[in-house]
DNA sequence: GTCTATACGATGATAGAC
DNA sequence: GTCTATCATCGTATAGAC
């Protein structure tokens, strides 16, 4: 009889390798886009052959699914609680500083967004596109206004340009995202 | 003596064919992105040899730079009438206006935006990005706040989620457009 | 001058040896 | 689990037909 399984020192050692994938991709995607950032790139920024990414990820755009999926669900988390309350203020308000929390935390990496029409590609674009859905009605029922959605749709589409504001601290953006956000949606502090 | 040279029945061919390679290329970008778009696609739609394109296009991002200069040398223009005049409330209303009715008339186009992070490795960002600081001057001076900076990142990033709205008509997100991006840059209608 | 034929290195992806 | 070998296709380049 073989010996009581442990974990398996080497399925440990895996699981590492694929997260060190994820994070060096994640590095190579923001700087060069993901287009830009060729399989071999990621393979020889940490030794290893092309093949080898490919036996944990069968497709490219797999690593960038593993990238991103995290924000995404993060932001459903957020629309469950936005869901729960009564007044719309509220909910905006909730949304938009939860958004901006979001922001924050994550501005080192753009393509979190939908940035990247690689993306569009992808059942990204998808999972991006029924999260957008969900919060505009939370929002706004369900027949917004050209504006209503325009406003949306700015408000959200926010992390496309934070590079712009590299330079400002994280204290900073963040005022200037939470007055400015609430703004365009007509939620003047 | 050779004859007097009549505009050259080939050269105007070659003119048109040209310009075909420029409508295509433009209608492909729109859907797939820059990147998803091969050469061969281009070539195949219109019944060409990938090598004949490149007779016209010494590289692929010349292509995608004919497609968006003529945008941006309208935007500089834009800019100029800005520039001339003397409040601020008049030159950001001058400024949102243009740029409205610039967004209505090129809404088929996305790709005429940065949206594409193509245009970050290529000399377009470069065209694009020396706009938009000239443009942040021209509204709020040298010293702009973080606030300010993004109000106008937003309000100039618009064109990157319009697709969502391509159900509106074209009054409908003008107005749309005019209400919610003056609001943003803080200029109440 | 306009285009076809052909080839280069590199890409994303597959199959199979160890 | 990791690698070698291989594939079609990519952007790019050149040679030469017409």
């Amino acid at each position: 009889m073989t010996m009581t399984r442990s974990p398996s020192a080497r399925a440990v050692q895996a699981e590492r390798t694929r997260q060190q994938i994820v994070e060096t991709a994640q590095r190579l995607f923001a700087e060069f886009g993901y287009d830009a950032t060729s399989l071999q790139m990621i393979a020889d920024a940490m030794g290893l052959t092309k093949a080898a990414v490919y036996y944990y990820f069968r497709v490219k755009s797999e690593i960038l699914f593993e990238i991103v999926m995290p924000g995404i669900q993060r932001l459903e988390g957020l629309l469950d609680e936005v869901a729960t309350m009564r007044s719309r203020r509220a909910r905006t308000e909730h949304l938009v500083n939860g958004y901006v929390d979001f922001l924050i935390e994550n501005r080192k990496c753009p393509p979190l967004a939908t940035a990247d029409p690689a993306a569009k590609r992808n059942k990204l674009d998808e999972a991006g596109a029924a999260l957008r859905r969900r919060a505009l009605t939370l929002l706004f029922g369900d027949n917004p206004t050209g504006a209503e959605r325009l406003a949306f749709s700015l408000t959200f589409s926010g992390p496309d340009r934070l590079p712009d504001l590299a330079d400002l601290s994280d204290e900073e953006l963040r005022e200037a995202l939470q007055t400015t956000l609430l703004r365009t949606m007509r939620i003047p502090s």
